[in-house]
RNA sequence: GGCGGUAUCGUCUAGGGGACUAGGACACAGCCCUCUCAAGGCUGGAACACGGGUUCGAAUCCCGUUACCGCUACCA
């Protein structure tokens, strides 16, 4: 078998949408299960839309998810020479017409058409002129378009998602493949582009279904092997619309300015619209990979669920190597003014059992900054809900609060099975609750009704700090009574 | 309008004629664990769009209807 090629082909019209970004990835998988090559080709044929910025973003995108590409990016707009080419041989041989009616009149015809609810279909015979008027016409250089004479019959093809799919011919008008000022049309460039970099499996959105017999169509006649095609589905928003802004974050850069995993974002996505056919959901990259098959692909829109990519992406965070963790959160520290990475680096140890810590209890890498507040600075501000709920009785809670510190101060470890052994003995002693002591304590440490275990905040606050916050909150408690 | 595509819990999906009392996951509710919060474990509610066939037997095959989506350009 022939290795197979395929691509992945957008244009550079906005941000890398998630869709586009699934799309990829469903090559790029395809690619790397059966040891085929996954090409980047940009499609900037339409000059008015396309920007460098947005090209910028498109591999910002895929380099984000760790979508790379085999071979270089192929620009659509240098290779117009060879559409052109492609077109006057189409034209030469016969499968193509010169079409010399204004663009105006046939835009007409259409608009009347459709006023009248009839559905129009260009004309071939009004068309089509005798060869001494065509040469006439040449004679006066009068602009023409170049046509597809859509031949009779039906075309069909197995598609890789669907079963198959067929179009009777008769319902495909004469499509234009060159227009009247040289520049070649979309179906034109990509048959073109696909046959020059010999793609195996043509894989994309199903809004291509209806492009699709119309290529089949130039393949033939420009006598190229028609690739296998494959379409899936669509990604619509919670409405069952097709997903746009209005639905929120759709480019692939805004989720992960949101503080996604690209890792969670691959998994996510690779199951929107696909299924390894087992009840197993949290996969890695290579475990992606080795079970992707065509088989599972859908042929179904799926609805962008943004609360399963959160739970996803909460899995990944506890999967994630803490190292890795590190590398990606420890920017985030430094833009909330909490740590320098520099600083962050000098006490790896440290830093990293913090974000065990959090890692657990968040589900975006910005919350593990926000949660991480706790451990640094000196001062606390307490919640007023969380005074009024654990520090209720002042007297009696400063009281206990002083107990713990001269517990914890006299400990000559500071470590948390030392902690917990003294503190549990202290409410026994006192006659309470652990609870009674760990709440109020808590709410001194940290200002707060929840948090990660007791002995660990007082771990990662450490001994100094931490004796001090309790100290300050009895002083507070001694005020306020 | 024409053409094409799709149809299983709210959502993502398993399911390829009998293993279906329709399974898993997210979300939701309850319980357990527990110093709080997460995480984890357990339990619960929740679906085969509708109508006809084919068959001993249909979520699964066929036809129709309906709904939704896409395309219908000298855009890509």
């Amino acid at each position: 078998m022939k290795r197979p090629r395929v691509r992945f082909a957008p244009s550079p019209t906005g941000f890398l949408h998630v869709g586009g970004a699934r799309t990829a990835l469903f090559n790029w998988l395809y690619a790397k299960k059966f040891d085929g090559d996954f090409l980047l080709r940009i499609e900037d044929t339409d000059r008015a839309r396309s920007t460098d910025e947005s090209t910028r973003a498109i591999f910002d995108g895929l380099e984000w998810l760790g979508l790379t590409w085999d071979e270089e990016v192929v620009y659509q707009g240098a290779n117009v020479e060879r559409h052109y080419a492609d077109a006057h041989r189409l034209l030469e041989s016969g499968a193509a017409y010169r079409d010399f009616t204004p663009a105006a009149d046939t835009e007409r015809l259409r608009n009347e058409a459709e006023a009248r609810g009839e559905s129009y279909r260009f004309d071939r015979d009004t068309a089509l002129l005798s060869d001494a008027e065509t040469a006439e016409k040449l004679a006066r250089h009068e602009p023409y378009a170049i046509r597809f004479r859509v031949p009779e019959g039906h075309t069909e093809w197995p598609d890789l998602v669907h079963e198959r799919i067929a179009f009777p011919n008769k319902d495909i008008e004469d499509f234009i493949i060159l227009r009247s000022d040289g520049t070649p049309v979309y179906n034109m460039a990509v048959v073109s582009d696909d046959i020059a970099m010999g793609i195996t499996l043509v894989m994309r959105g199903d809004d291509h279904i209806s492009n699709t017999p119309k290529q089949i169509l130039l393949y033939r006649a420009l006598g190229a092997d028609v690739p296998q095609f494959g379409h899936v589905p669509m990604i619509h928003g919670a409405d069952g619309k097709k997903l746009s802004k209005r639905h929120g974050a759709t480019a692939v850069g805004d989720y992960q300015h949101l503080g996604f995993l690209p890792q969670a974002m691959l998994n996510f996505l690779a199951l929107l619209g696909w299924s390894p056919g087992e009840d197993i959901e949290v996969m890695q990259l290579p475990e992606l990979i080795e079970r992707f098959n065509v088989h599972g692909l859908h042929a179904k829109a799926a609805i962008f669920d943004t609360k399963k990519l959160e739970w996803m992406n909460g899995q990944h965070l506890a999967l994630i190597p803490i190292a890795e963790l590190a590398h990606v959160v420890a920017p985030l520290f430094e833009q909330a003014g909490l740590a320098t990475v520099a600083d962050l680096a000098s006490r790896p140890a440290w830093f990293h059992g913090v974000l065990e810590l959090l890692r657990v209890r968040a589900r975006l890498t910005d919350e593990i900054v926000t949660l991480a507040t706790t451990f640094f600075g000196d001062s606390v501000e307490y919640d007023a809900e969380a005074i009024g709920k654990q520090w209720r009785d002042a007297a009696f809670t400063a009281d206990v609060l002083q107990a713990t510190h001269d517990r914890l101060a006299s400990l000559d470890t500071w470590e948390p099975a030392a902690m917990e052994e003294a503190l549990r003995k202290l409410a026994e002693e006192k006659g309470i609750s652990g609870g009674k002591i760990f709440q109020p304590l808590r709410v001194a440490l940290t200002g707060k009704t929840v948090s990660p275990g007791i002995f660990d905040v007082l771990l990662y606050v450490g001994r100094a700090h931490a004796l001090a916050r309790i100290a300050a909150a009895v002083a507070f408690l001694k005020q306020d009574a």
